[in-house]
DNA sequence: GACCCTACTGTAACCGGTTACAAAATGGCT
DNA sequence: AGCCATTTTGTAACCGGTTACAGTAGGGTC
């Protein structure tokens, strides 16, 4: 390791022998502030002055400090600069499941904004577990990140004490009465939309591949969808019917498993609504399978437009979530609050908008 | 802010007026270990033996501390901690694109091994920018990260001084002479595995879309399995024809477009490997919307298995990657550099399979 | 009680930045 | 040159942990 020795000999002589300090392999000298300070000859004061702000620092210092600085390829310690700063300049993205490709999308949104604004985006792939979020949450407490942004409407942190002092913005889902700024969609207006939408083209048989749901406190997403699912129907005067709602979890195979259900029963529906594209394209699968064809026999639309939603077959139908835009905005909530910004508990809306493909047709005269 | 007014009250008792130290709004005061101390009536180093070795100190101290700390709320300052250790325990993840669900699942497995090892992994979305790389690897220099995974084979940090002294871990698409560790599959052999089945079908024409390409240093993965699509093609004593390679950049929308190459081709392929799935699906849709039916008149096949990939339809035929394992495996050799093992250059390689469906069958008699 | 050994504890320096404060240098003006 | 205002600079304390080192307490043995 010939690199290492030469920097260690370089330490020597800036500085005195620091073995003492180097403890692993890879931990190279770096030099320091008094280094720089040193072979400047100048003090640290200016040094840090010239780094954080080189008009304070006369020219010629500046001068001497940028040569010594480039001679040592000397870098800040940024644990250094943060810790005496009380601040870490990282925030915690916590997602239920990062290898869902509309929350990598929203994720993609907050990095942007993070690398421009300068702050670093810790993961936190919670899997839906409790324990795992209580984890990341002391991530928080213990002072590695400043803030949190939550893809999931859980109360954070619940049952942690000093809970509602952190610094959070929920993306997503998130409850209706959530005490801290929330970035979002009108879940019930998009879905009111595409019921609508099938409506229009007369169906009146409509199915619905719900998403989990227990209540609206724990499953916003699922409850606000079937709202708007109900008002449509209401609105037009169809009958609600319980039997056409099928339980499911937003993944490609609960969208396939829904088939069976809508094939058993006595009422088929001509078109059904799922809760998201996954099921949606699982559900087109199952009913191909089992001899029906799309949207010949039933209409299907689903809800995101992710990427595959046009290359399924046939293309789908679906509501377009701003999933960047989402990331981008809670990241800019989120920064605010901890620039000391007063930021209301303020409940961002962004737009959606139906794009119809070819997965929805009027219902076959019968 | 009616917590926070008990808290600084409290801190008050305890430490005297900080005021001065509090500086955002949501900066609650926070306990330190010598406010703790005091409470418990030890010295700063008991409290702190206690954190980090409970067995250190007497029985009767560690109650005390235990009994302080719970009445304090107090939780270590990390910030403080890692500085004096100088260490970060945070690890930084370089993917070019992480909306692709393929690098999603590696990411999940990294986090997993980062969660359970105490890491916390940092997030850069290069976007395929060598200028964003270059940010990212600046934040190892400043001690904010201590290593690096690296999703692409872009020589890390190229250009950078010290770059090679980087604990750097490669995996998904690994340099063949990288210096460093690697994780990976064999390409190579996977591809010619998928080719060889296609032959065995009875194909002879067979149709490749690339990924993108230049050479074998910038972009491994296509000339790697490149060369096992060839490879294949020999073995079986094919000739190798040019015209059948249909450059893509493994986007849904390149696999789509290569469709209308392979129509206008005087000599139509009977079947289509496809680096990656989403391109694969993609082709299927253009070949489809062109009145080809697949398998019937085209086969294809793609690589990875994505989850789309067995709801495709027909579904893929494709060959699966461990791609949580590779992550996990990346991480926990990472983990190993990071903690002074002697890490050589070792070229991980993790077994791939074969995933037959039903878009590949036998060509039609002709 | 003297001695020793072990278990436990406390003091204070240290990590590498930032910054309050005071002092020194500079420059413009009579 | 003398004065003052302004710019620039240096010294040293500070952030909140960790830890080397020295010292004390406690318990066992003769």
């Amino acid at each position: 390791m010939l690199i290492w020795h030469l920097s260690y000999q370089h330490a020597e002589a800036a500085t005195g022998a620091r073995f003492g300090h180097l403890r692993t392999p890879h931990e190279l000298f770096m030099s320091s502030i008094r280094d720089v300070a040193k072979m400047a000859n100048v003090s640290v004061a200016t040094v840090s002055r010239y780094l954080n702000d080189p008009d304070k620092v006369a020219r010629k210092s500046a001068e001497a400090v940028e040569k010594a600085i480039s001679q040592l390829n000397y870098k800040p310690n940024l644990l250094a600069r943060n810790f005496f700063k009380s601040r870490s300049y990282s925030i915690l993205v916590l997602v239920p499941n990062i290898a869902n490709p509309f929350f990598s999308r929203v994720i993609r949104g907050i990095e942007d904004i993070g690398q421009q604004r300068g702050y670093a985006v810790l993961l936190g792939d919670t899997r839906f577990s409790k324990e795992r979020e209580a984890e990341y949450y002391r991530r928080v407490e213990t002072r590695q990140a400043e803030g949190v942004i939550q893809l999931s409407p859980n109360f954070p942190g619940a049952g942690l004490p000093n809970h509602s002092n952190i610094p959070l913005v929920n993306a997503c889902e998130c409850l209706p009465d959530a005490p801290y700024p929330t970035v979002n969609i009108d879940n019930a207006e998009a879905a009111k939309t595409v019921v609508e939408y099938l409506i229009s083209l007369g169906h009146r048989r409509i199915g619905c591949v719900l998403g989990p749901y227990q209540d609206a406190k724990t499953h916003p997403i699922t409850h606000d969808r079937l709202m708007g699912y109900r008002h449509a129907l209401e609105s037009a005067g169809i009958e609600f019917d319980e039997t056409l709602l099928v339980p499911g979890d937003f993944s490609l195979k609960s969208g396939l498993d829904a088939s069976a259900h809508f094939i058993g029963l006595s009422g088929q529906p001509s078109a059904v609504f799922c809760m998201n594209d996954e099921m949606a394209i699982g559900l087109i699968q199952g009913l191909k399978a089992r001899g029906l064809q799309v949207p010949k026999d039933v209409s299907v639309a689903g809800f995101d437009d992710i990427e595959f939603a046009q290359y399924s077959d046939p293309a789908l139908t679906t509501i377009s979530q701003p999933a960047e835009d989402i990331g981008r905005t809670a990241m800019n909530v989120l920064v605010q609050l901890l620039e000391g910004a007063n930021v209301q508990p303020i409940r961002h809306t962004l737009p959606t908008k139906l794009i119809v493909r070819e997965s929805t047709a009027p219902p076959k005269a019968s």
